[in-house]
DNA sequence: CCAAAAGTCAAACAAGTGTTTTAATCTTGC
DNA sequence: GCAAGATTAAAACACTTGTTTGACTTTTGG
């Protein structure tokens, strides 16, 4: 009896990007949860404002994934399968020196993490900030799939400024340092903007970051690669 | 009912747990509202677990503090204000080279916020872990009363280092370098877990992460000052 | 000793969440 | 065209969480 009660499909959008309806419900619950999941993380999405964000009703998730963890799982294979993915790996493979490409990846880093757009790649990596930060019940996967081959090229990568095999201890800690500089202006990021209220994450701060991390990290690592490199059967060993 | 709404809570109360049965409640609610707030955060921690863990109704919390936010804010109180804090704050005022007392710092840090037990001085330092990551509605005044302190300190050591003025944007990068190392194995200790599984967070491991994070910070920081000093009046700028 | 206040308890309430149901609507194949 | 299936919608459900209630028990002050 009822007129729909409110606006149903606007009268221009009969041959939209995807012809039929129920594939374009299905892309604009997955881009709306995409911009969700990567902004809030899993658990402080809801469903609720995924839909009201595609212009859904709550049952659509339930219908085309089989519940929250179905859509989640579906916007990480989304973003992690893409093509684009293997464009993010190409950046360890630079015909340049290591520091160099160090250098590239952290800024890479940087400004996909802690953007504000959300347009494809950047996607990848904020889903990866969250997953870091509070893991999903799928944390494992994701790490294996999205966050270790990162990983791995980073250690590699690391590991042949040191000298040193990738699971080397020092390499692992290196690593990880390099990696938890940026995590942090993701993480603690309202903190830092009560901290450093000047610091307002604009594209030139971001990039001001992202060399600082640089020049930080790679303090360390071409100093270590050099003590390596002239005593190289002993540890690097040179404080105290 | 008849209550004013928000009306602060007997702060004056210092009577110990060999006091009156109520105190006693009090006393361990707010014991038992320490470890699940430092261990979950403000969010995570479920009114009724720390109920169970005290031994107390859940109605206990409404009674004795105003709500979970006033028991949160008890317990931070508690922590923030005791007389041990000067004591991590009088690390800063050592009698060392500033690098020392950083390396102390980073030490104490790494073990307090990664530690598992929490005897009242790790506690400050996981709540405040736990409020850089998700921060709570008092957000704010943790910041202002708990973080600035120590990060205020950071700032006046490394500026001190480096040369450079403390609110100088270099000298901020370089806190945040360090810190972000630092709060790295808090937040991603599940994933670093995956990764990494040797690392245990054993006290020797924690030690062995407190010491490379103060080489990796210190081989930037003394370079950077002895740049610095060389020629004080111009930027440090060394690459390319 | 005993009422009144303070404190405790189990239960209910209110609000938010993911999920399911049921019926209505749309699409599709014949 | 039309019935069967696919899709959507509104409401209800189940569960968790913080909060409150009202009866009960303990403590307190005279």
């Amino acid at each position: 009896m009822s007129n729909q009660p409110r606006e149903t499909i606007p009268a221009g959008k009969v041959h939209e990007e995807s012809g039929k309806a129920t594939e374009r419900t299905r892309a604009k619950l997955l881009a709306a949860a995409g911009e969700v999941f990567a902004r809030a993380g899993y658990y402080n999405a809801t469903i609720r404002e995924i839909c009201a964000l595609a212009g859904a009703n709550v049952a659509a998730v339930n219908y085309h994934f089989r519940d929250k963890l179905g859509l989640y799982t579906e916007v990480l294979r989304k973003s992690v399968g893409v093509p684009q993915n293997q464009a993010v790996l190409k950046m360890f493979e630079q015909d340049t020196p290591p520091s160099e490409v160090l250098r590239h990846v952290i800024r890479a880093m940087v400004q996909r993490m802690c953007g504000t757009d959300r347009h494809e790649l950047n996607l990848r990596f904020q889903l990866m900030a969250q997953e870091l930060a509070r893991p999903s019940p799928v944390r494992s996967g994701v790490i294996d799939e999205a966050v270790r081959p990162i990983y791995t090229r980073m250690l590699a990568l690391i590991s042949s400024m040191l000298g040193l095999p990738p699971d080397d201890p020092k390499t692992r800690l290196c690593t990880h340092s390099v990696v938890g500089q940026i995590a942090h202006y993701v993480h603690a990021r309202p903190v830092v903007a009560q901290l450093w209220p000047q610091q307002k994450m604009t594209p030139e701060q971001l990039d001001q970051i992202a060399e600082h991390i640089a020049d930080f990290s790679l303090s360390y690592l071409e100093k270590a690669a050099r003590n390596r490199r002239n005593k190289p059967a002993r540890n690097v060993k040179r404080r105290k």
